[in-house]
DNA sequence: AAGCCGGGGCA
DNA sequence: TGCCCAGGCTT
């Protein structure tokens, strides 16, 4: 097969079976294409429809992103994950504003300086929301370029990485760039999925090495792994008479980094804690049964703990405080274990 | 329970 | 530059 049979294949695929009528597709704007790009990143297509939708028409355009507080751009992330990406995305915002008179940058160097936004991503932007011709390289391109040429190895490895960043940009066309781009992401997504590939139905299965050696699930090879330690931590769900509830902000980086949450200690005595720490006198309940989440590099063991302040004369002049009430949830950003905890302390109630 | 995902940040 | 970090979802 010539080098440009495979594009072309392609492009004839999709014209047929591509995704078309994305949300982010209909408005061709680079805000939108750049608010979508960063929530692909990390999520499926399907998960982030709604919380496009919902981002969007809170933010409009970049001028609102930059105008809104990381709170807010918080809160409207809840649930997607890798906060530090919302984090970026506010600081881009307000970078675009304040350098590049509130316009996405075309230029490619430009786009990649900017927080959140390496080498795919800025390639991506830059094809579909100026059609200029851009190499791409997301985890659906990886897999069907390393089954496509049977490229052996995990592509975090440099040169592997390398490798298919060559390939991806011997096949990325001069013409119809954008529907290049979206064919193999489609492709990926649609036929040549992780488990599963539907090889039959493939557009370019005749020039598949993978195929050809009948193991095309072995590409990529998987990120080699280790096995998770656990860690713990008390989550102290501490209501005043009115029934609010006691939140700190995180530190703006780490973990959860910028979201509200309950305050956490470790293994010191709860009600000795509570009043060094947070300069409150409380009453300790039976905790609750602990919750279990994880992490990509550990797992996290909570204890979720109810107090009552027994004195709530405590003036609270810390920003980074709040007696909250989760029956008038206001904007702000929760971890998932969070929020889950804190519904279930409306429901108690 | 394990795999996945693109970029930031630090030694 | 090669690690480590990050979170919720799918399989």
């Amino acid at each position: 097969m010539k080098a440009n049979a495979f594009t072309d294949r392609l492009l004839a695929w999709y014209d047929h079976h591509g995704r078309k009528g994305l949300p982010w597709h209909r408005n061709r704007s680079a805000y939108a294409i750049w608010v979508s790009e960063i929530m692909l990143q990390q999520t499926q297509v399907s998960t982030v429809i709604p919380y496009f939708h919902r981002f969007v028409e809170h933010f409009p355009d970049i001028e609102a992103l930059a105008t809104g507080s990381l709170d807010e751009v918080l809160h409207y992330w809840t649930g997607l994950g890798y906060y530090a990406r919302a984090r970026n995305l506010h600081k881009t915002a307000r970078i675009i504003v304040e350098q590049y008179h509130g316009r996405f940058p075309r230029d490619y160097e430009t786009a990649q300086a900017l927080p959140g936004i390496g080498a795919s991503t800025a390639g991506a932007i830059l094809a579909f929301a100026f059609g200029k011709r851009h190499v791409i390289l997301d985890g659906n391109v990886k897999r069907v370029l390393a089954r496509y040429h049977a490229v052996d190895g995990w592509p975090g490895e440099r040169d592997v990485a390398a490798r298919l960043w060559d390939l991806a940009d011997r096949y990325t066309p001069r013409t119809r760039v954008r529907a290049y781009t979206q064919a193999i992401m489609d492709l990926g997504a649609t036929v040549c999925r992780r488990t599963r590939p539907d090889c039959a139905h493939c557009p370019v299965r005749m020039g598949c090495r993978a195929l050809a050696l009948g193991t095309p699930q072995r590409y990529p090879a998987a990120r080699p792994r280790r096995s998770l330690p656990t860690r713990t931590t008390a989550m102290i769900m501490i209501r005043d008479r009115r029934g609010r509830v006691l939140l700190q902000r995180r530190p703006p980086t780490g973990l959860w980094g910028g979201l509200w949450g309950f305050p956490e200690c470790g293994d010191e005595d709860i009600g000795e804690w509570c009043q060094q720490a947070l300069g409150l006198r409380v009453e300790l309940a039976t905790p609750w049964r602990p919750l279990r989440h994880t992490f990509s590099h550990f797992h996290l063991q909570i204890t979720p703990i109810a107090a009552r302040a027994v004195s709530s004369d405590q003036v609270m002049e810390n920003p980074e405080m709040v007696w909250y009430n989760p029956n008038q949830p206001d904007e702000r950003g929760f971890a998932a274990p969070v929020k889950r905890l804190l519904q279930q302390l409306r429901e108690t109630t």
